[in-house]
DNA sequence: ATTAGCACTCTAACATTAAGAGTGCTAAAA
DNA sequence: TTTTAGCACTCTTAATGTTAGAGTGCTAAT
């Protein structure tokens, strides 16, 4: 059922003025901003409407209303206007992504990174896993005479912080050692790397042996690890919204957002979705993140996911802004990628 | 001057009890950990006198007293016995260094991760830059056909991330660029590897000019950044410290915790000296610093120091607790490293 | 359908009170 | 000379009451 056009209206003043004020909107206020004649009687009759749908509550009997999730659903959803960001503030944007990033995590934390500046909630940003990506070269490099470097590079990523203890061994054997691996794995996703490794292992490279064995268990590792792909930056600056003035609350929201496991289980279902720009409002299944709210912009690249960078913040949150500025950053980096 | 036996006894008490309870320290609680047939006249007696001495002071007329920095430094230095850790602590601290760690880095920053679990503070942990430890090996690797690996191996450090943008070579010239470089720089400091490159540069390498520009660029990026190896972990459980309820101390503490930069400052003196264990009490020369206390245990491998790692946290803080701790994990972490 | 008007509720700020904890001092006792 | 008992005094904290103001919800009139 569609709300009546003043509802609308009266709905939208009620959440703008609630997320810049942050107190109980009265129908005295909401007249000054509506205006027109009508007087708060029969404000006050249409909001008791919204109440009665679920839009508003108030918290005591002589207090103003506040909005509900579902007010902030319908806020975001239909009433909000798009607002421009100025001048000042898109330069700004911009000037902190011209210098050369050459990688999906540095691209992806630096604009968690910017986003937390610029508005004043907690950024974040997660790197596609790319575990079905096929890989494109892995190379083993000899450190010193008993350690090695595994590098595993595919599509979007380099993979290089797996160094191995060998045992004494020499440069042609390493040499060699790269080149089967180099044959057999290039064009394969890495899981499937696993399971042909795990197979050959046994026949035919005895000599190999023990250090093949030692880069399955690395790149088993790798599969197996889920969330080390998550970032979150500039927490602290979160803390100035209001409704961490409660360090009860606080230490709550900093524990969640401090978890990349509880990052990646709120943002799991968006990200399998290819939508552009996702607008998750009091987590509605779990009680714990009901009272948070998470905007996250996907990146790709050639139709390849990338990952994702965003917000977490206070369910009332300024979302006009920060849609604001999630689709400059997405459009500026979307600008650099094409070079 | 030093301070009569009886002082120190009382002393001891009001710091003992003040960490324990964070509430001033009576007469009367002194009377009653004391026992011994002191009255409470007495005892305020000589509670006034270290009052005057500059250890304690009390925040209205009518409270008791707590420690002053002044009584936590004598406290650390000559009053606090060696608590032991029990058993289970000790197993557990144990437990957490089995898996074989090969990087300095991933050493530290388990240590200090260690560190937050077992005591309720932030850990914290800062690698030994090594920018005067020669290199070891310096490789290229070709990862795509135009991109690069630059690998720097030192004594205690392999330094990975740093990826280049080459234009379309091949693998001879890379090799070849290689093995050049490695002439050159085994054996030398990056900073001294940086100079003789610059030179060498304008003469020499004609054909390398370009690549090697390249490389000099990221080796002196590396020599300028200051602070990309101090880490802390756990910072939200230091927050459960009563001291921290109130949000605006909470957000400073974090702020500074947060800081790489603030938090090598506090411990660049420190860190210099070679002493095993270093207690700073609320830091002397800064303001900002000065409720906080931050206690640090440092590392070396046959001599060269590795880094350190260590807690910050309140003034009031568990010393004796954080000591012993810090010393099970020294302890653990030397028998590591002897193999 | 809208509005004026009014009773009612709840908050927030402020003042008042009373109890309790603990000090600092002094004069007496050891 | 050191210790102690005793007491006046200070400050905190919690409980209680008071009041003004904001805002609602309802009803009867427009």
């Amino acid at each position: 059922m569609e709300l009546s056009e003043r509802r609308k209206k009266i709905l939208q003043i009620v959440v703008d003025d609630y997320i810049q004020d942050i107190e109980p909107v009265s129908s005295k206020k909401v007249q000054q901003s509506y205006l027109q004649e009508l007087s708060t009687a029969t404000i006050r009759g249409e909001l008791a409407a919204l109440e009665d749908m679920g839009y508003l509550a108030h918290p005591h009997t002589s207090a103003g209303k506040i909005p509900l999730p579902k007010a902030y659903r319908y806020y975001v959803d239909k009433l909000m206007g798009r607002g421009a960001l100025s001048e000042d503030e898109i330069d700004y944007i911009q000037s902190r992504f011209t210098s050369n990033i050459n990688e999906t995590e540095a691209l992806i934390k630096n604009a968690a990174k910017v986003i937390s500046d610029i508005t004043n909630y907690a950024g974040l940003g997660i790197e596609s896993d790319g575990k079905d990506e096929r890989i494109d070269n892995i190379k083993l490099v000899l450190l010193s005479p008993s350690t090695a470097l595994l590098i595993v590079v595919t599509q979007s990523k380099v993979l290089k912080d797996s160094i191995l203890e060998t045992g004494t061994i020499d440069e042609m054997y390493m040499e060699t050692g790269g080149e089967i691996l180099r044959k057999i794995f290039c064009g394969k996703k890495i899981s499937e790397a696993v399971k042909i490794g795990s197979a050959l292992i046994e026949k035919e490279f005895n000599r190999y042996r023990k250090l093949f064995e030692n880069i399955l268990h690395i790149l088993k590792d790798y599969i197996k690890q889920d969330f080390e792909n998550v970032f979150t930056e500039g927490a602290v600056n979160a803390l100035s919204n209001p409704e961490f003035s409660d360090i009860e609350r606080a230490k709550k929201f900093l524990s969640i957002v401090g978890s990349k496991e509880k990052i990646a289980s709120m943002l799991r279902q968006d990200n399998a979705n290819s939508v552009e720009l996702t607008v998750k409002i009091g987590s509605d299944e779990n009680e714990e993140y009901k009272d948070l709210s998470l905007v996250t912009a996907n990146y790709s690249l050639k139709g390849k996911a990338l990952g994702a960078s965003g917000v977490i913040g206070p369910i009332r949150m300024d979302y006009r802004k920060v849609i604001s500025v999630l689709e400059c950053i997405r459009s500026t980096i979307d600008e650099m990628l094409k070079n």
